[in-house]
DNA sequence: GGGGACTTTGGACTACGGTTCCAAACTAAC
DNA sequence: GTTAGTTTGGAACCGTAGTCCAAAGTCCCC
């Protein structure tokens, strides 16, 4: 993939509500160049192929959920309070680019298979947050979990799962309410024993 | 779709391996026929097309989610120890069908836009825990949700992302061993104001 | 102000693979 | 033994992803 300068960029994310539309396979190439207003050579002399612009639109997204959850990280507080803070601001994430966001969780089989895309996941997210359940567990704000990576998985799935579900329902739901839901089944279910909040 | 015989059923399974290895893109209709056994001219008489392959695939895997979670509704116990027994359950299945789990995942975002796919998830899992829920609110074993479906929509996620990604790590790990890292998360999570386990 | 390097684009072309079509053989029922 | 339904190989059709190319445009350096 040749250096995709300012302007493309822009455009290409234009190709994001196709791909939440109809997936990248029912999304035509000419559509692609159509919805972009770059034409289809254009698109090929900077993409290998639509699988490579719907990677570039995950990252772009990927990368905005990464900055997202840095800043969250650097939030002051107990890790339990930044958790929280991660949440909501993934939760922004999905708000802010709600079609890339569907698109990146349906057609995650294909971004999966690309190991970019899975090591920016890991980055953004799982990283972050495994490493926030460890330094709970030492300042006593969160219990002590046996698989942080895993719980961090779980905790992933249940943010994403649930911001897609609000998304497509397209109820005018605000995703970030999905915070009340969340935030409190997630931090009472790494709630240091006995203690209360 | 005609009325597929048991014997064609059952080899068409085996396209399950296929469509997780490579999605339902990666995968030619011709591969079909070669893994199944079953002649491309015979698949097209029984489907319209391998879209059809897969969304019968996953009726089937939803099917045995649907049942499994039926089960454990029936289970004896409070709410909150049915609601475990329904984890459990949904994880069992992910073990006895892990290639058409992670195909259902991976290629979700065609299966979502399958209406009967998409009632098929509502009826196997959404319904039955949100239901759950709310009758634990009652019975006092789980403390009341603003929004149950969303919470259901939120554990579904939490299984269902854990559940693939140990798939996908294909480290030995079996999916079960999950019960130890998702269940205290809900139960704690869910746990009545106050209450301790 | 001319020349080289890179970019942009239209349009023709290729190749692949999903899907359709067909006709011959087979099976089962009555 | 006739009819209805099934099974299959193989050829054909067709849409579309991706390639190729050549003409034009832009930018920068000398």
């Amino acid at each position: 993939m040749r250096k995709v300068p300012e302007e493309m960029a822009t455009k290409m994310m234009a190709a994001a509500d196709l791909f939440a539309e109809r997936g990248l396979d029912g999304t035509k190439t000419e559509d692609i160049a159509a919805a972009t207003g770059v034409p289809k050579a254009t698109i090929y002399y900077y993409f290998e192929g639509k699988e490579e612009v719907l990677s570039f639109i995950f990252s772009a997204v990927l990368a905005a959920v990464g900055e997202a959850v840095e800043a969250a990280l650097r939030s002051p507080g107990t890790a339990a309070e930044r958790l929280s803070a991660v949440i909501d601001a993934h939760l922004h994430v999905f708000a802010l680019h709600p079609k890339a966001s569907q698109a990146l969780h349906f057609d995650l089989g294909r971004a999966a298979r690309l190991p970019e895309i899975r090591t920016q996941t890991n980055a953004a997210f799982i990283d972050p947050v495994a490493s926030l359940l460890a330094q709970g567990a030492r300042d006593g704000s969160l219990r002590a979990v046996g698989n942080p990576r895993l719980t961090a998985v779980a905790i992933l799935g249940a943010v994403s799962t649930s911001a897609i579900h609000v998304l497509a329902l397209d109820t005018g739901d605000p995703v970030l309410s999905l915070t009340r839901v969340i935030t409190p089944l997630v931090l009472n279910g790494l709630r240091p024993e006995g203690g209360n909040q």
